[in-house]
RNA sequence: GUCUCCUUCGUCUAGCGGUUAGGACAUCGCCCUCUCACGGCGGUAACAGGGGUUCGAGUCCCCUAGGAGACGCCA
């Protein structure tokens, strides 16, 4: 026999992350066994189901590719059918009619608590004559659950649970306006659908005692179940929404990739070995409900992180840029100009060195916006703040120095305010304050030594501007000079930021123009 | 309150009667290094407690404790 399973989301404005997990160990089994993975919408409750809490539901599962078989089916067009099944099991005896208002009700369950017991009906209609119902009073049907003996239900995934039948209450079939309760739609759906395993939350384990009755009595064979625990929030209760984000698209808009949250979400009660980055392909191939742990797993931030940064590293330059580019454009606040498009080549060539740095695309755009434009800044700068613009400058005025000798097409106005800048703090005649050590080296001694380290090269060796910091870094240290602290305010001028790629990389990528204007920017702040 | 389920490092887990209890994330240290990452090497860290069964128990059974879930004219 073919297994067919579903999964039966009821709309309520997001695909939960745990509905999520759910649906991927369906999908991963339909598609292991080669079976027909389908979609139901249980949008029963028309207060909540409206199209956009439905539509949210497809997005997110074809976002995680999770694509089901044939059209999905909405379990509200179905009702007539449901309807009829109740009406046939009271035909048969097996259901009945019951007269009691809400308010009786509450008072039975508030009774039955008072007295140890567990709040249920207590089936006051289960044996009343026709005759005994009340003028003006629409009943609901009630079904007559077994009241003896025990049920026992063999699940793939909990093993054998059972259940003394007089825990079972009458549950409600159809309600007093004629609509199915959802105890009556999952069973005729799932029968009707043909499903053959019912993979779905903890939550429902009792449900499948009350709704094993309910196949037996419509004479239809009852699905294997595998009811697969809960996830839970840090804290270890269920998993909701006082826990932060809980919804596979708010997910996405932190910038997570589909294969990492289904990677963590498959290794999330269900391991494979020592297995733990695995393909899709490789979870089809290995998945089995039955290896699925039976205690549930708190929710880990911190790992998703980690399988992120890892997906994102994997990842094509080309396919990140597409990524990120609406976060760019979002980060960048101006409509999209030549500029822009510029910035944009640039974070192609410089991806490699961003993506490994990121954990989420968010912040592998917020990563890559010096780019695209020049960092600014402020008064509000820690650094500044900090009492280290002088100090900051005049590394970079040496910096500057450094890279000024190698210049071959070098703007002259530009050149000429360097020269400018460098004569008025005389960094070529006297000692100067590095990354707050005193240096007994000068800009003009280490001009000389980088022109001879040039000299030594092969002619050809010199290929950019940023060369001699980068391939003659002992000519630095024999002056006393540490490159770190030379480099470290060079990078918060070209990107703002305290971390970035490889400053060479990102020097080279900038151009020699535009690493001198964004130092001089700095300085000049 | 009643019923059901769960319990191996902080977290996710491997283990399916005999293991120095393994891996991953996190954490700490070292290396690499212009920063931060990446990468490499190493460390700290667990069988909830108590009884059995057995030559032998993380593995099987029972009890206790703790945790969770379910008890709707919601799904």
């Amino acid at each position: 026999m073919s297994v067919v399973v579903r999964f039966a989301p009821s709309p309520t404005g997001f695909l939960h992350i745990g509905g999520a997990r759910t649906a991927l160990f369906n999908w991963l089994f339909a598609r292991h066994t080669g079976g027909t993975f389908l979609l139901r919408i249980e949008d029963t409750d028309r207060k909540r189901s409206t199209t956009e809490a439905i539509d949210a539901i497809f997005e997110s599962l074809k976002w995680l590719g999770l694509d089901w078989d044939d059209e999905p089916v909405f379990q509200f067009a179905r009702a007539p059918r449901h309807a009829e099944v109740a009406n046939n099991l009271v035909k048969a005896g097996r259901a009945y009619y019951c007269y009691c208002s809400p308010e009786e009700l509450e008072e039975m369950r508030a009774a039955a608590l008072a007295s140890g017991k567990p709040p249920r009906y207590n089936g006051y209609w289960r044996d009343k004559p026709e005759s005994a119902a009340p003028d003006g009073v629409v009943p609901v049907v009630r079904f007559k659950a077994p009241q003896e003996g025990k049920t026992v239900i063999d699940d793939i995934t909990q093993g054998t649970v059972e259940l003394n039948n007089e825990q079972l209450d009458d549950m409600i079939l159809l309600r007093a306006d004629g609509t199915p309760t959802y105890m009556l739609s999952v069973v005729v759906d799932d029968h009707d659908m043909g499903i053959t395993h019912i993979i779905r939350g903890d939550d429902h384990l009792t449900n499948a005692f009350r709704q094993y009755h309910l196949y037996k009595a419509c004479g239809w064979d009852v699905p294997r179940f595998a009811h697969i625990p809960l996830i839970y929030g840090p804290d270890g209760a269920k998993l909701s929404k006082r826990h932060g984000a809980v919804g596979a698209e708010q997910y996405r808009k932190m910038g997570f990739l589909p294969e990492a949250l289904k990677n963590y979400l498959v290794r999330l009660g269900w391991a494979h070995g020592d297995d733990e980055i695995m393909s899709m392909s490789d979870a089809v191939e290995w998945f089995d409900v039955a290896n699925v742990v039976r205690s549930p797993a708190r929710f880990d931030t911190a790992k998703l992180m980690s399988l992120n940064a890892h997906y994102i590293r994997e990842s094509s330059n080309e396919r990140l840029l597409q990524e990120i580019r609406e976060m760019l454009l979002e980060r960048y606040t101006k409509p999209q100009d030549e500029a822009f498009l510029e910035g944009l080549k640039r974070i192609a060539r410089g991806m490699d060195g961003l993506k490994v740095r990121a954990k989420t695309l968010c912040e592998l755009a917020e990563s890559a916006m010096f780019y695209i434009s020049a960092p600014t800044f402020d008064e509000e700068d820690s650094l500044q703040a900090a009492g280290k613009k002088e100090e900051f400058s005049a590394s970079l005025a040496m910096f500057l120095e450094c890279i000024e000798p190698l210049s071959e097409s070098f703007d002259g106005a530009l050149e000429e305010s360097i020269r400018d800048f460098c004569k008025k703090r005389n960094v070529s005649a006297v000692t100067e304050r590095i990354g707050g050590r005193e240096h007994r080296s000068t800009g003009a001694e280490l001009r000389l030594r980088t022109a001879q380290a040039e000299q030594r090269r092969a002619p050809g060796k010199v290929s950019d501007f940023v060369g001699a910091p980068r391939d003659e870094p002992a000519n630095f240290r024999g002056l006393g000079i540490s490159i770190g602290a030379l480099l470290q305010p060079v990078r918060i001028a070209l990107t703002g930021r305290k971390v970035s790629p490889n400053l060479f990389e990102v020097m080279t990528i900038l151009g020699k123009e535009e690493v001198v204007k964004r130092v001089m920017a700095y300085i000049n702040a």
